[in-house]
RNA sequence: GGUUCCGUAGCUCAGCUGGAUAGAGCAUCAGAUUUCUAAUCUGACGGUCACAGGUUCGAAUCCUGUCGGGAUCACCA
């Protein structure tokens, strides 16, 4: 189907035929050749050679000679050591360019029988998304376009994590000092005005916190328990302990969660009130990044799922039961440590949880394989979540991933949300629309546009410049965000690519109405229009191996190298006013196949593509 | 301390299923526009691929160890 693969294949067999081998097409080094040489394509020689016997140069003059003579698709070969750089025939490539033109979805991945899902963006409601949450929105939501795309059907899901201490906190400090307010009347967002309040209820806690360290108790507390620390020092540390057994606004928290998980009416009031709020404001910041989810769970709902499975655990004998009653997977024969899945109290822990949620999606809908995209701080987790699944013998527990990334962090050091400390994903988008805009007006490209379809394009330009960058590099790598480098429009960025779209659209435009016509006649192919057509050859292959890898940072590489590839044909050569009618058409056909394989990536890191800019 | 991830140009990153002289972008400097959108293109400058061994015809890539940084090792979620 692909060229690529037929050429392996046409080696394969001609080695066979040489030399009475079977050697696996896959097994074939076969890459484009390096600009210094001559040629199209490289086959490496070197691990061929023993099976000719000869040294390498000659095994390669052999195999060229061959297939020289044997395949019209080969034109002229050169040896260089090793290396057997192969030339191919004009027509190689325009058979290539035309068999690409005329494949629907171009790229598309045979149907896979396993449906897979996605859990992505598990945010707490009790304060706004950020810097952090965006890059798992937008690797998860990749993700999934990629699957998506290799032949896989996807379902989408999010947990929401809308209880425990951390939602009572927001809730209480509303209560307490928030007079009523509400986001029509405060004309806040909610989830921002939530996280005030969460905010607040720290701010609170510390300075009754500051004032007990002056009492004789918190004296009392120092002299007894400190070893070797200063004062300040001792408290830093003692302040969960602190909140746990001594504050006042600690005990209230607590007694509300309490409350709630007693379903007290007045309780449950507020806490479905505010949640709206926190709801409602994730909502418009999915819509704003243009990811949405097939299915919600929410943790108010599943944290008492899987003590069924803990009992079922313990049937089995993969769980043990100590004597004061929590339960407990021993995994030390895989070098783990000892783990408990059940307190003693008999309440759920938060494994407890994911064990019976993964349960329930696969009942929901079936999917044998599941790809959770979480924060790297979480991949112990996640290891011993897989291997109790394994040995419960779930059918979907050997394809568990756990695609995990690195932290985000900004110049000035760690998010602290409590602190204030963050940049928030709503924030953050504004400013790159905005500088998006900034950049256009001083272009001037857009002045015969209405406003709205202005707006659009400020969006895409933006976002595409957010997205792209976050999207480009490897995910385990910890990042160290700089909101004002994250909004750059030129060089390796979105913005870069669209503009290579928007070239050819242009160019499109000129022609009055798309029409691929007839360039079998086209001569005079040159090296820049080959590297185009050899990159899109790539394509389908990279589909599948991102999807295998989970890598969506391998399609912004693609997209930009092909973009690149497209601005360098761009000032070398003329497409409009081309030599011949045959160099039209193939130009225009070859320009409309790239405009269209960057869409199409791009879409797969959920980036869109204007038609001007 | 155990486990694990990361370490490539001043900065941000590709390349890692072993292959030719290690590539981009940013920044700095110098150039390109009567002609399809200059958010572009060309050139210059910039490297002990953290370090040391090993495997190999060949190592940024694989193995072992060391150093530096992150994460994790709760009856928290």
């Amino acid at each position: 189907m692909n060229t690529l693969h037929k050429l392996k294949k046409d080696i394969s067999e001609a080695i066979n035929v040489l030399t009475g081998q079977e050697i696996s097409p896959a097994n074939l080094t076969l890459t484009p050749t390096k600009k210094e040489f001559e040629g199209d394509y490289t086959l490496l020689v070197f691990p061929l050679s023993r099976y000719f016997g000869k040294r390498p140069e000659e095994t390669a003059e052999i195999i060229g000679d061959y297939l020289k003579n044997n395949y019209d698709i080969i034109d002229n070969y050169n040896v260089i050591k090793g290396f057997l750089n192969l030339g191919f025939s004009k027509d190689y490539w325009l058979y290539a360019l035309k068999e690409m033109t005329g494949t629907q979805d171009y790229g598309k991945g045979e149907h896979k029988s396993k449906k897979v899902m996605v859990e992505y963006s598990s945010p707490n409601t009790n304060k706004p998304l950020h810097l952090g949450h965006i890059r798992n929105i937008l690797l998860g939501w990749s993700v999934s376009q990629i699957l998506e795309k290799a032949g896989y059907e996807v379902v989408k899901t999010q947990i929401v994590n809308d209880r425990g201490i951390a939602i009572c906190k927001s809730m209480l400090a509303w209560q307490k000092w928030g007079d009523g307010v509400t986001p029509e009347s405060s004309g806040k967002k909610g989830d921002f005005l939530v996280g005030d309040f969460y905010v607040l209820f720290d701010k609170k806690f510390n300075e009754e916190y500051q004032e007990w360290q002056k009492t004789d108790e918190a004296k009392k507390i120092f002299e007894e328990n400190n070893e070797k620390l200063t004062e300040e020092q001792f408290f830093k540390k003692y302040k969960n302990e602190y909140f746990n057994s001594h504050s006042v606004l600690g005990a209230e928290a607590r007694e509300m969660l309490l409350n709630w998980e007693k379903k007290v009416p007045e309780v449950m009031k507020l806490w479905e009130m505010m949640n709206g709020w926190v709801l409602q404001g994730f909502e418009e910041t999915f819509e704003k990044l243009g990811v949405y989810f097939d299915k919600s769970y929410f943790e108010s709902n599943t944290y008492q799922l899987g003590k069924d499975i803990v009992d079922e655990g313990l049937e089995k004998s993969v769980f043990y039961k100590e004597n004061d009653g929590s339960v407990w997977i021993d995994l030390e024969d895989i070098n783990m440590d000892k783990k408990i899945v059940l307190r003693s109290d008999g309440t759920s822990v938060y494994i407890t949880q994911d064990m019976g949620t993964a349960d329930l999606r696969f009942k929901d809908f079936g999917t044998e394989k599941m790809i959770y995209v979480v924060g790297d701080e979480q991949e112990y987790h996640f290891k011993v979540l897989f291997e109790i699944m394994k040995r419960l013998k779930r059918p979907y527990a050997d394809d568990m991933y756990h695609l995990s990334y690195g932290m985000v962090e900004l110049p000035t050091g760690k998010m602290k949300s409590r602190e204030g400390k963050v940049v928030d994903a709503d924030d953050l988008i504004a400013e790159v629309i905005l500088e998006a805009e900034k950049s256009a007006k001083e272009r001037g490209e857009l002045e015969n546009t209405t406003e709205e379809e202005r707006a659009a394009i400020y969006e895409k330009i933006g976002m595409a410049a957010l997205k792209f960058f976050i999207l480009k590099v490897n995910p385990k790598r910890r990042m160290i965000f700089n909101p004002e480098e994250s909004v750059d429009l030129q060089g390796q960025t979105g913005p870069y690519i669209q503009n290579a779209y928007v070239r050819i659209k242009s160019i499109i435009r000129k022609t009055g109405k798309l029409e691929i016509k007839d360039f079998s006649d086209y001569a005079g192919i040159n090296e820049y229009e080959k590297s185009l057509i050899s990159s899109l050859s790539d394509y389908p292959e990279l589909i599948q191996q991102a999807a295998e890898e989970l890598e969506p940072s391998a399609i912004a590489n693609f997209a930009y190298d092909l973009a690149k590839k497209y601005h360098k044909f761009y000032s070398e050569v003329r497409v409009l006013g081309a030599e011949t009618e045959a160099a039209k058409n193939f130009r225009i056909a070859l320009s409309n196949m790239v405009a269209n394989i960057l869409r199409d990536s791009m879409e797969l890191l959920g980036i869109r593509m204007p038609e001007r800019m």
